[in-house]
RNA sequence: UGCCCGAUAGUGUAACGGUAGCACAACAGAUUUUGGUUCUGUUUGUCCAGGUUCGAAUCCUGGUCGGGCAACCA
């Protein structure tokens, strides 16, 4: 277990205090065992990532191990697709299991379990239908019935069970039960099913079984085999705890410690795996790997970083408390990484034509930049400076309010990297009136940026050669849902109605300074004044596509939101 | 109407019987060739009611509110 780079030692958190506790009393003999056991049924989300980090991290912290298992009892619904992504998504996010495992590798060995808790009279084979099952299992408030077949002759039940896993019935004909109580208060302990038959080609072990234990029957018998000290799992399993302690004490087999966290939620976007499916099915979004998904695909094609990711997690914590995480959290962790480490490039994405009046017809100057002001090593380059310049259409007013420092008739701002420069006319479509060219002055002895007599500028503004400038797709994505909490959503609303019709707007002629030419997919980079940006998977040589992973934090907008 | 779990600034999270702190957000200022970054400062909090104690966010009791549980899913 390692990960990529060296990270600051995370924050605690409770499970790391009962750690700490064990390994005072001796519990596990000082060992840290973890484990993360996904299902290969679908894509890996921002929420698996939370778990993920937790249980990775906690054996980084502690010295010990972290597995990769995947929880593969249910042949119908998984894939060795999932497989494959949820080991890339893992590795991506910079870290490596000590053992790959796999459910379905101690099926025989929990097979024989079955048997011994049916000989020790614990467990038996129930006949009835599905709906007899359901109807005597009582309610919430209830108490359940014993089944007809609760009391079945231990041979009569194992003789059933072997010829369940022969293959001698059909789908649903038994299942196998556990004897518990079907009066207990907690449901999960009223003779819970450990075994079903399903005639389903399995993903690992084909046609070998068609019987396949049960969650609850696999998953404290898999930490158990494997040696897990400490399995951390969500809080919906908390109900299921005395049932994984029951089923390891009445075999008296090594018992690891289950403990439950809260899951992640996050504003703005949304977890449900059959929800987000929908998205892709419908094809509401691209794919799995969509930007604007949270699933780690879609983060990753976004232009987040693995160390971002990391430190998202460590940010927001380790809690039983079901919180609600704003998602500029998360924003705010990808800004921090990429503004140290990201290089700066000029884009305009809503080009206005200016022409420099008392510019050279047919000079070309080319201009040194700083690649990140954040990382001198990152040094410099050249960008090349005419007549005819391409600025942002915000960067203008012809009748600015107070706060508005930018270009305006009259007025003076500093083109980054380049000269100063003074508007003086705003040419119109006299059609619509729109503002389409500004013929602007520029000051010769201002080269780079300062003025020898030392007057102050109020804004700088970015800008590309319209010669020069490449032209290139360029995607904004927003979050994925207008409403903030989509668990606000009422029962029975659409919840696709909530969905923000501008979470993609593509802008498909932006205008990028040339040395953007060579980027290739994956490449990421700041915009100066816009926001980090990466190279789509969809860009093509002659044709780049760039993904905006994030807006940087824009005062000027906050003021026109207030005034607004 | 049963059982389990939870509750600390706007959000998230520390404090483990002894000064309620941190991050993000918000607000104000400084710096700045990105209205970025960085720095400084400010506002805002222990769900309620009792009890134990010299002292309670913390322990106890009772409430309130929120979440989970009745798939041959995980």
């Amino acid at each position: 277990m390692s990960t990529e780079e060296t990270a600051p030692v995370a924050h605690s958190n409770f499970i790391h205090e009962i750690i700490d506790s064990d390994n005072v009393s001796g519990k596990f003999g000082g060992r840290v065992h973890t484990r993360f056991p996904p299902e290969p049924n679908g894509y890996l989300h921002i929420g698996h990532a939370k778990s993920i980090c937790l249980n990775f991290g906690t054996a980084r912290k502690y010295g010990g191990k972290c597995n990769l298992r995947f929880d593969d009892t249910n042949p119908t619904k998984e894939d060795v697709e999932y497989v494959d992504s949820i080991q890339e998504d893992v590795r991506w996010l910079g870290f490596n299991w000590d053992g790959l495992y796999y459910a379905s590798d101690y099926f025989e060995q929990i097979y024989q379990f079955a048997e011994q808790l049916i000989q020790k009279g614990l467990a038996y084979v129930d006949s009835s239908t599905l709906e007899e099952i359901r109807s005597q299992r009582g309610t919430l408030t209830e108490p359940g019935q014993n089944s007809r077949f609760r009391d079945r002759p231990v041979a009569e039940s194992l003789d059933l069970f072997r010829r369940m896993r022969a293959g001698e019935f059909q789908d649903g004909a038994h299942v196998l039960r556990a004897k518990i109580d079907m009066a207990h208060p907690n449901m999960n302990m009223r003779d819970p099913l450990l075994y079903r038959i399903r005639h389903a080609e399995h993903h690992r072990t084909g046609n070998t079984w068609c019987i396949y234990p049960l969650y609850d029957f696999t998953h404290g018998y898999s930490d158990s085999i494997e040696g897990i000290t400490h399995s951390i799992c969500t809080l919906e399993f908390e109900n299921h705890r005395p049932l994984y302690d029951w089923l390891i004490d009445v075999l008296d087999l090594y018992h690891p410690q289950q403990i439950e966290f809260a899951r992640l939620n996050l504003t703005h976007t949304m977890m449900s795996k059959r929800k987000l499916l929908e998205l892709v099915e419908t094809g509401t979004v691209s794919g799995w790997d969509d930007p604007r998904m949270p699933t780690i695909a879609g983060i990753r094609r976004r232009g987040y970083t693995p160390s971002a990711m990391r430190a998202f997690c460590d940010e927001i914590g380790v809690t039983k408390f079901n919180s609600l995480n704003d998602v500029v959290v998360l924003e705010n962790a990808v800004r921090s990484d990429l503004n140290k480490t990201a290089p700066r490039a000029m884009a305009v994405l809503k080009p206005l034509k200016i022409v420099l009046t008392n510019y050279p017809e047919g000079q070309v100057e080319d201009l040194e930049a700083i690649n990140n002001p954040e990382d001198p090593a990152a040094g410099t380059r050249q960008v090349p400076f005419s007549k005819v310049l391409y600025i942002e259409q915000d960067d203008f007013m012809e009748n600015p309010p107070k706060q508005f420092f930018r270009l305006a008739p009259g007025r003076e701002v500093r083109l980054r990297w380049g000269y100063l420069i003074t508007c003086q006319e705003a040419v119109k479509d006299p059609a619509t009136g729109e503002v389409i060219e500004l013929r602007c002055t520029y000051d010769p002895e201002t080269r780079g940026g300062n003025a020898p007599d030392g007057r102050k500028v109020k804004s700088t503004i970015h800008w590309v050669s319209a010669e020069h400038a490449i032209t290139a797709e360029v995607r904004l994505y927003d979050h994925l849902f207008e409403i903030a909490n989509v668990a606000d959503i009422p029962d029975g609303d659409d919840w696709k109605s909530h969905l923000n019709p501008k979470s993609l707007v593509v802008v498909p002629k932006a205008k990028l300074e040339r040395s953007l030419a060579t980027a290739v997919p994956g490449y990421k980079c700041q915009f100066e004044r816009l926001g980090y940006f990466c190279v789509d998977k969809d860009s093509q040589p002659q044709a780049i596509v760039f993904n905006r992973t994030v807006t940087l934090k824009d005062e000027w907008a906050k003021i026109q939101k207030k005034g607004g």
